[in-house]
DNA sequence: TCTGGGGTCCTAGGACCC
DNA sequence: TCTGGGGTCCTAGGACCC
């Protein structure tokens, strides 16, 4: 009977979408709110008044995500507005992700609200419908939240399914099916095409899915690269991304940002700000265990205009006075003297902080017996990996070597 | 009523090395 | 005396997603 679902080749992929998740996350949280317009916003004193999710029930009144707070109001005076309390969807999301742990180890979060699961080897559970329909019901018993759930044989195609059917949906999304399901969808309807790539296509002819999916490639290639390669194969089902359950361990930056209340040019308030940024910066690096080895400034002025401006360093910091003094001076270095609306600090080119001290010691050359014996290792390793490994021979570049090298090194040495 | 905050990936040019 | 082409690193910006 399970076979019926598992062809000998191809894989079976779930996407799992939650349905408004924080306005129904307060909803859970306050059940009184139930069947109300919702609206999770930032506070518009602080010129955050932007509309972060809103119910269904507000959504119908044209309520949207980016939309200001005051449009909001106007087309949906009864609307009950909340700040957003991110701890608590937090605390929802792990819960949610400890329902999909149950079924497989094969998870990749994505986002706090979505995740991709791989249950190709999960024929012992029941079909991948019966299976999507126990997922959903324990999240809704348990948790009291509403998602969507797309079946599909890949990432791309499960996504799209997932948001087929809301609130509640279960779709199944079959390669054989695409020239009716997803082919007559508008071009904008495609993840990873945004406002600029849809426009692009249009200019060219393509409204839907499907003239994407039948278009010259060659012409694609030129209008948007590489990337017109891969959106033409997604349009056509064609996805082999892994489910990866370790990707969310693999971040690569982590920043922070603020809109100021008021656009400003007084320097106490940019350094009291930054300082600020990097604290925090600094406290969630620490949390990941983590260091960084580039600082980035972000400043957007208030035509909205944006830069940013980076240091790669040469050495790894972690320390909140660390990110200050960095982003300080590249704010020093690149500020055009107008009024500032918004400042970031984002430390990027991270490393594991176990790894990296383990890497300090290794090659710390004193503990050596002689420097003499250390530079033919060095040698030695350089023809086998076909390059220096170092930046330079005088100063190790401790930061760049794998463990495999780490390992060589050290084998080669005690030789 | 004007557009938040958290990220990722890609591109392109210049510097530098071989 | 003039010169190619490949590769890597760094920086900045843009597009996209939730």
């Amino acid at each position: 009977m399970a076979s019926k679902w598992y062809p000998k080749k191809g894989r079976v992929i779930f996407h799992v979408d939650m349905n408004s998740f924080y306005a129904s996350v307060e909803a859970a949280f306050d059940p009184s709110l139930k069947g109300k317009p919702l609206a999770i916003a930032g506070n518009p004193e602080e010129r955050r008044g932007i509309i972060v999710t809103s119910s269904y029930e507000a959504r119908k009144y044209g309520v949207k995500t980016t939309m200001p707070l005051g449009e909001a109001r106007r087309l949906c005076p009864d609307l009950i507005v909340m700040r957003p309390n991110f701890e608590r969807y937090r605390t929802a999301s792990k819960e949610m992700f400890k329902i999909l742990a149950d079924v497989t180890s094969l998870v990749q979060p994505v986002s706090i609200d979505e995740g991709y699961m791989d249950i190709t080897d999960c024929a012992d559970q029941g079909t991948p419908p019966e299976l999507a329909e126990r997922i959903q019901h324990r999240i809704s018993e348990e948790l009291d939240l509403p998602c969507s759930i797309g079946i599909a044989p890949n990432k791309f195609l499960a996504k799209m399914a997932s948001d087929m059917k809301k609130p509640m949906g279960i779709t199944i999304l079959r390669k054989r099916d695409l020239d009716r399901t997803l082919w007559p969808l508008p071009i904008e309807e495609m993840h990873g095409v945004g406002t600029k790539t849809a426009e692009k296509l249009r200019k060219i002819g393509i409204e839907t899915i499907g003239g994407l999916a039948s278009h010259s490639v060659t012409e694609l290639k030129g209008l948007l690269g590489i990337n017109g390669e891969r959106l033409q194969n997604r349009a056509n089902g064609m996805d082999d991304r892994p489910v990866d359950p370790e990707a969310v361990h693999e971040f690569k930056s982590i920043g922070t940002s603020t809109t100021l209340p008021h656009d400003t040019t007084d320097e106490d308030e940019i350094q009291t700000v930054l300082r600020r940024l990097s604290n925090k910066v600094a406290a969630r690096m620490s949390g990941k265990k983590v260091l960084a080895r580039n600082v980035q400034l972000t400043i957007r002025y208030h035509d909205r205009k944006t830069v940013t401006r980076s240091r790669q360093l040469h050495e790894f910091v972690s320390k909140p006075d660390e990110l200050f003094q960095h982003s300080i001076q590249l704010f020093d270095q690149h500020w055009n003297q107008d009024p500032v609306r918004l400042l970031g600090v984002t430390a990027g080119d991270l490393a594991e902080k176990s790894e990296v001290t383990q890497q300090l010691d290794l090659f710390n050359y004193q503990q050596y017996a002689s420097k003499e014996k250390l530079y033919k290792t060095i040698d030695t390793l350089t023809e086998k990996y076909g390059k220096n490994p170092f930046h330079t021979l005088e100063i190790p570049d401790q930061t760049k070597v794998s463990t495999s090298f780490q390992k060589d090194f050290l084998d080669d040495y005690k030789k």
